[in-house]
DNA sequence: CGTCTGTTTTGAAGTCTGTCAATCTAGAAG
DNA sequence: CTTCTAGATTGACAGACTTCAAAACAGACG
């Protein structure tokens, strides 16, 4: 569907799709695909300050009461918010007792920086 | 919401909202609502391959034609997630006689990471 | 055991998002 | 000027997301 006229026009639609393998020098469909719902889980406000409070805890972590606080959403909505957070593999819940405490996994967070930095100095050559 | 027993119950809403300052030592509401949408615009797979595609070709641009290979979506689709990571200052698009060549923007990319290594190596102390 | 508090789950309403078909705009080519 | 191609825009629709009220669940405490 492109540049049709400038090149040889190579006949042979069982190759490539159309034109070079751009796809190759970047991310594959599967690693968009298994990296999008950490981004995606980020791309909220409040998820924002979450994360943010519980990385940046005294402790390392932060129980639910102290993360309910400085929010206007109801208690409900900050859970639902922690399960995101959870279920995209940045935060760890642990119930001890009465409180349920979060930590934030490094790790990944390391590795969605990781990725941005590479992507945004591979092409800078 | 919160210890209300075990603290002193301040009553005292002009001043903080509820408990200690915790959200001074994180991001503020203002950055995360400012922050957010760029992470969002990474939450979708196919917009995560374009700006990777974009980011790693070799000019450091990317004509719209390139990138609509490869994915198994409409024109109007690229169009739009290009729109949207446009929107949220990941790249920027220039238009050169028939074709349109898009370009990253480090600058954010950066912005972004460092976002994550700092709220992933604050707490490490 | 019953109750109280902290946290999560469920259900529902409203909004936003991803996608495509159809249409429109900008520049190149004749 | 007309026509053609590359991209963008519009309109519409299905699905996902955010939010809260209400209910359920898990420990602590009496």
């Amino acid at each position: 569907m492109s540049k049709l006229k400038d090149l040889p026009v190579i006949d042979s639609p069982t190759a490539e799709p159309c034109c070079e393998p751009l796809a190759e020098h970047s991310i594959s469909t599967a690693d968009a695909i298994a990296l999008a719902p950490a981004f995606k889980a980020l791309g909220d406000p409040i998820r924002l300050q979450l994360l943010s409070q519980i990385a940046s805890a005294p402790e390392g972590e932060s129980c639910v009461c102290d993360l309910e606080c400085g929010f206007e959403v109801s208690g409900p909505t900050i859970s639902h918010h922690l399960k995101v957070l959870r279920e995209a593999g940045l935060i760890t819940g642990e119930r001890r007792g009465t409180w349920v405490y979060y930590s934030a996994v490094r790790e990944k967070m390391a590795a969605l920086a990781a990725l941005l930095i590479t992507e945004s100095s591979t092409a800078t050559a």
